[in-house]
DNA sequence: TTGATTACTTACTTACTAGTAAGTATATTT
DNA sequence: AAATATACTTACTAGTAAGTAAGTAATCAA
């Protein structure tokens, strides 16, 4: 599961096969199925097996400040920029259409987790008075989780560091009043 | 090309084939190595034909103000999001490893005309004063391409307009100072 | 000690992929 | 009228994909 996700996270949930999970573990592909019988089984248990991880990581970070927080969710980026690797949601999003229902439904699922915990995060930071800013919490998140899905993509694209932009320009949009 | 271009941007150029576009047009997949002799013809094809695009709009909207020109090019992601279609940048980018090395190298090629194109629109909306921003021109740049871009990926999995909410704190982002 | 379970391999099928070589009908040029 | 170029088709190859059925060796439980 490990060399898959980051497969997927690589190259792409079609761009890669049992072939290359079981030649890594000098396996046969059959071994593979006998674990995984068809290919979406191990797609399901890669997404919900990421949406596990968030719900343990925020679970975590809860009674931390909500600046905090949001830094420990965009440092699970950073992270996985270190490892050249996009997000699981940056990777099986753009091929939404090919996927099976049930992967489609998961994903789905996955992001509305996201996106509303950081909706979450930032009414309480506004509640608290450590955020200021005047767009509504529910369009801000959304702006943050892109930009923040997109910059994996362009790091690889650009070969600049988009992420360090994007963090910087987040933090500064926390912290900002209108005219 | 119009056939393939839009089966890139809605399943992605690994998960179309040859035959996607020969039976659509009542041919043979031979008829479109005639044209196209590699994949990675039609795909550089696109790709330079979307570069040229773009760059025919900017020199359209040259002598437009800022802020109509950030909106005209906001447009061209209303239009794409109309037709279920997600930008080619968002489509190729996540699968770029599993890329030829010419399609690489003309996608980040692209990356660099869009990106240092908003950053000219942003200093010159700064320069006249239509924006007002703390944050680096080159920071902002890139937070707002990565925010639409990936807004056309969230519009498919989520179901709802995100690229709404996007375009809001966009230019919400481009009236504001910090406190 | 037998029987069952686990974790595979062997060997295969079906389907699809990009790509090619050779042929053909039609239109265009000389 | 002959030669050539255009736009294909036919028929194929080689490679890869997911998936399966049957068999096997080793471990574990009764």
């Amino acid at each position: 599961m490990d060399l898959a996700e980051q497969l997927i996270r690589s190259r792409g949930y079609n761009s890669f096969s049992y072939k290359d999970i079981s030649s890594a573990l000098n396996l046969k592909n059959a071994a593979i199925h006998y674990y995984f019988p068809a290919k979406h089984d191990l797609g399901s248990a890669i997404i919900n097996r990421t949406r596990l991880r968030f719900a343990q990581h925020i679970s975590q970070w809860k009674t931390d400040a909500p600046k905090r927080q949001l830094e420990q969710f965009i440092n699970t980026y950073e992270k996985a920029n270190q490892k050249e690797l996009i997000c699981f949601m940056g990777s099986l999003g753009p091929s939404y259409k090919t996927l099976p229902e049930s992967m489609q439904k998961e994903l789905t699922a996955a992001s509305f987790e996201i996106r509303s915990w950081i909706r979450i995060i930032l009414k309480a930071g506004l509640a608290d008075g450590s955020f200021s800013f005047n767009e509504k919490p529910e369009d801000k998140s959304d702006a943050i989780i892109t930009s923040l899905l997109a910059s994996l993509i362009l790091n690889r694209v650009t070969g600049e560091n988009i992420l360090a932009s994007v963090k910087s320009v987040i933090f500064t949009g926390l912290q900002k009043e209108a005219l």
